[in-house]
DNA sequence: TTCTGACTGAAATTGATTTTTAGTCAATTT
DNA sequence: AAATTGACTAAAAATCAATTTCAGTCAGAA
């Protein structure tokens, strides 16, 4: 137990450093001696924990995911009405990804380039994962009567991922998409329509 | 009058000519030798149309908005009803976006690289000027008694521009978008979604 | 007046050489 | 015995000088 939990520690701090480092220096000027430099343990005690570099920012991403997919949950589970759930939902989606990149001087480009295909793979897993706990408030409304029945909650959840996929950093920097104060007002007018329609009338 | 029309046939004709070289090599090994050669006339005479190589490729993309824009504008001014017409113009809009680069054996990253910050700024007066369209058809539809009133037309077309814009082929590749009919489907529950929420009730 | 292609300087490419770095593993520490 | 390390290696990246390519120009041809 003692050493399990050292062992998260270690993998924690790692991610925290690579955070750290990928801000300041991108990609490809992030290398493993400074990882292991910043964390205070040798370099070879990295590959204990991770198999590659690439492997290495891909959990740092899932780690991002992961923290959302909690926060979604959080408000998933809380006692509102399934409407304004929803809201904070979507809100909560675009913001968490906002404020998780928004401390990157560098570019993101060379990251993206670096991990592409096995980036877009697990991009798709991602929004399966959110779009079922979207789904997950659909279907409640729907059986509360707060919206209309007949759609497909599923569906529903998946073109509610897909619509406010524009607004996440992913091709678009952080400065390309704007102040945080106009990516919120486009997130809550863009949550307004979606939602509009599901009500039940 | 004779010349001009000349001119503009020949303006085009170089449009073309990019579309062909830019699907086959990419920006990069796009040359204006080539081009010329393409287009049959010499090369200075490519610099009587444009003023740059990425004029060239810009004047292309706005092309194929405009085309866009006349597909919009043309299910705008139809006599359906203002629900089918939306529908109509956010498939428009999505598909006719995928067909113009579908056709692309290369990469578009590269050409998004090279004039990345001209193109941003275009992007958004595109989005502005398709807006507008959207925009009169959900005017009418309030008008006419088909939508709520009450919200601000204007916004709710920037909102389904934004909703729309992840299935354009701007940072993932046609290929990585899927093919058409996955694509195709995805527009069309967005749409009902989108669209469900405008219908007075 | 319209058009052209030879020309130019700047930028990209090449390839040979040096430097950096991801990942390994025998040795060391706990 | 188990965990950790950092010197080591092969491969990738950076560097640099020589060479080639190419965007854009302009004097002259059509």
């Amino acid at each position: 137990m003692r050493s399990s939990v050292k062992q998260k520690e270690v993998r924690e701090a790692i991610l925290d450093a690579t955070d750290s480092l990928l801000s300041r220096y991108g990609y490809k000027k992030m290398t493993i001696d400074d990882l292991a430099k910043e964390v205070g343990i040798g370099k070879g005690s990295v590959y204990l924990h991770f198999t590659s570099k690439e492997e290495i920012v891909l959990s740092h991403i899932d780690r991002i995911i992961e923290q959302l997919k909690g926060k979604l949950a959080a408000i998933a589970g809380s006692d509102e009405k399934p409407e304004e759930r929803l809201r904070k939902m979507l809100k909560t989606r675009v913001l968490h990804r906002f404020e998780s990149v928004q401390h990157y001087t560098q570019n993101l480009n060379d990251l993206l380039a670096a991990i592409r295909p096995s980036f877009l793979a697990r991009r798709e897993d991602y929004f399966s994962q959110e779009a079922r706990i979207f789904a997950s408030v659909v279907e409640a409304g729907q059986q509360s009567g707060d919206f209309a029945t007949g759609a497909d909650a599923a569906e529903i959840a998946e073109s509610m991922i897909l619509a406010t996929n524009s607004l996440l950093p992913f091709n678009l920097t952080v400065q390309e998409l704007g102040a945080r104060k106009d990516v919120e007002k486009k997130i809550r007018r863009l949550a307004d329509l979606l939602l509009q329609g599901l009500c039940a009338r």
